[in-house]
DNA sequence: CGCATTACCTAATGCGCATTAACAAGCAAT
DNA sequence: ATTGCTTGTTAATGCGCATTAGGTAATGCG
């Protein structure tokens, strides 16, 4: 009962105007103090008497704009979005841990690029953290209602849950997730196009010579993961190179993890290249760089080696592994485009973005037998 | 004209109920069809009923939290903020160009305390970036208003624009700043005691018995810096040494920059230890080492080196500096806690929270004469 | 049995803004 | 003059929710 008081809000009852200087003033105010209607008032602030074929005077224009400077009025963002259900946020929403504004953290470089085209679009970004639990849920139906306080909200991460999305796609509520995702039907996204990135890559291992190769990824899923698969294994049929089953290692298959020893029986058996894919861990890359490390294998010599997207950061010293480079912060403004074609109601489908291959030094011709 | 139609609410104007499935429901379908009226809905769901002593039959909160979770009934953040001016969101704002590639980091450590914090006092957190320049601003007023959305906001960096902080404080909106500030009066904030953390760094060098201490600082009057000064100055008076002007040294001063030449002036003086201070960037420490380096003088040996703060992230590998570590979680934590008490209506004025020392591995005795 | 309590619930109102129907002029054409 | 059209402005309404001032039925008390 104490709380209710002195909230954020200036005079949240009724009680009646304060005797000194106003608090932050209203459209209300705006227009008394130049003499029209709080409508007038809101068709010059928000700019739609032009856009909208709705003429006012330059005069009226003039008085209206002058009131508001000098009473120093400013929008209130809760009123617009309930009122007209825009306020020019744009909502990003990841669904890690923590705060994606570390520099080592995955996403941030997909930020950048958010950044940069919703500033270009004239949004405001806001971020919405994914920990927090305690927040208002009255329906206990999740913390992604919040994001209903932007006009959208673009979405980051391989974990986001399937049925709050759902519902937000059900709800018209205009989102777009940045990585291909199938799940909630008629959820727009942006995506890397793995499939021919990766195939790229394994074309140009064929093209040094090497005649069979293995792709090591991990148990999961993610259509990140199957496009990488689908694309490596296009690439062995296309260059004529034998694709089974055999092709592929899934880290936590059963007969064991990634050895120094598998690593050698694999190179008995012809194996002269090793594809990894790259995750937000990259654990698969790790763990083949290790193994061949421990088995003693000279890279670019005695076997050729390539990484299905980018290194991590703390590895981004070393040579560079042939690969390719997704471009995270060109997907991360296509997302912008998307999100602002949905917000203004165009329909947005899946979006798909091309990487760059990256010849990288870790790959080179076969050993001679 | 287009983009009015589709836009993220579902039913923007004053179009009849869609036939099929109903959008999102509205407290007043809960209401419908529970067969009470919307004000006891939302009495329940927000559970006011028993904060404020308005009895609410067991029999009725099941009929309407029944109908709330059948519908699937989530509340509108922005209407509830318009109408009670609380959502129980906390703001974060930070003001260092948005994502920067090489700063960012050092406000790291701050969010996740304040993310813990406001998951323990129920808030949901919301942030706001800072770059952005195309947003809704009618009264071109400034970007910060649309911190308005939540109910308090937490303010992080140097260089806040103080007339806009000045405006939020004027309008009663409980904002709380990190880091010690004058500016606006009535602004509150949580600070590092730097006078103390300094003031310990200059008793231990004197201890260790340094007799001429210059202090490195950068050319900002920031409180942060003139705090770090004062105890810098006091620790020498209060060891007896010399603290004339001679005693700082700013990079851009008159004179040049902080090259090696000047450092050998200095220990030819009869310096022997030498203090940089911490800023966002670490230029002060950098620049030091550098010239230090470049001067061909043996760290420990022939000079001592403090730092007054902790090292940029990527210098953490080097041996630890000798200087203090700003305890910033629990500053983000104690932060969210004075918000939370100014939106609850209590008062709250600054804050200081003690530094820890570091010994460090940069600080020995001076080299005998 | 009349009146005051309590217990429980609802009608009404407004938060600040955007939008729309309606209206008031002004002016050209009939 | 009457009609029709364009231009400029306003009254009225509602977005979804919280809150306050009652209102009604049930109970207690003298």
């Amino acid at each position: 009962m104490v709380a209710k008081e002195a909230a954020g809000r200036a005079r949240p009852g009724r009680t009646p105007a304060p005797a000194g200087r106003r608090a932050r003033p209203r459209q209300a105010e705006v227009a008394r103090l130049a003499g029209v209607s709080q409508a007038t008032v809101s068709l010059v602030l928000s700019g739609r008497d032009i856009a909208t074929g709705r003429p006012i005077s330059a005069e009226t224009r003039a008085k209206v704009l002058d009131a508001a400077h000098s009473l120093g009025y400013v929008p209130d963002p809760a009123a617009s979005r309930l009122a007209a259900a825009r306020n020019n946020l744009l909502g990003v929403f990841s669904f890690t841990a923590t705060f994606p504004t570390d520099v080592r953290h995955s996403y941030y470089p997909f930020l950048v690029g958010v950044e940069q085209e919703a500033a270009a679009q004239g949004y405001d970004l806001v971020l919405f953290t994914g920990s927090s639990t305690g927040g208002a849920g009255a329906g206990g139906a999740g913390a992604l209602n919040r994001v209903r306080l932007a006009d959208g909200c673009l979405f980051l991460g391989r974990h986001a849950p399937a049925d709050e999305l759902r519902r937000l796609v059900a709800d018209d509520f205009p989102v777009v997730h940045v990585g291909r995702r199938d799940e909630p039907e008629g959820l727009a996204w942006v995506g890397a196009d793995y499939v021919s990135a990766s195939r790229e890559v394994v074309t140009a291992l064929a093209g040094l010579g090497h005649r069979r190769v293995l792709l090591v990824r991990e148990d999961d899923d993610a259509p990140a993961s199957t496009d990488r698969e689908r694309g490596f294994l296009d690439g062995l049929v296309g260059s004529g190179l034998p694709a089974g089953p055999g092709a592929v290692f899934r880290t936590g298959d059963p007969g064991g993890d990634l050895t120094a020893d598998r690593v050698r029986a694999w190179v008995a058996e012809g194996v002269t290249a090793f594809v990894a894919e790259e995750t937000d861990t990259g654990a698969a890359w790790r763990a083949l760089r290790a193994a061949v490390d421990a088995a003693g294998l000279d890279c670019p010599g005695q076997v050729s080696l390539a990484l299905l997207g980018s290194p991590p950061a703390d590895l981004a010293d070393e040579p560079a592994p042939m690969g390719f480079d997704i471009p995270r912060p060109a997907l991360g403004a296509e997302a912008v485009r998307l999100l602002a074609a949905r917000i203004a109601g165009r329909p947005a489908e899946g979006t798909l973005v091309a990487c760059a291959f990256r010849p990288g030094a870790t790959a080179g011709p076969p050993p001679a037998p």
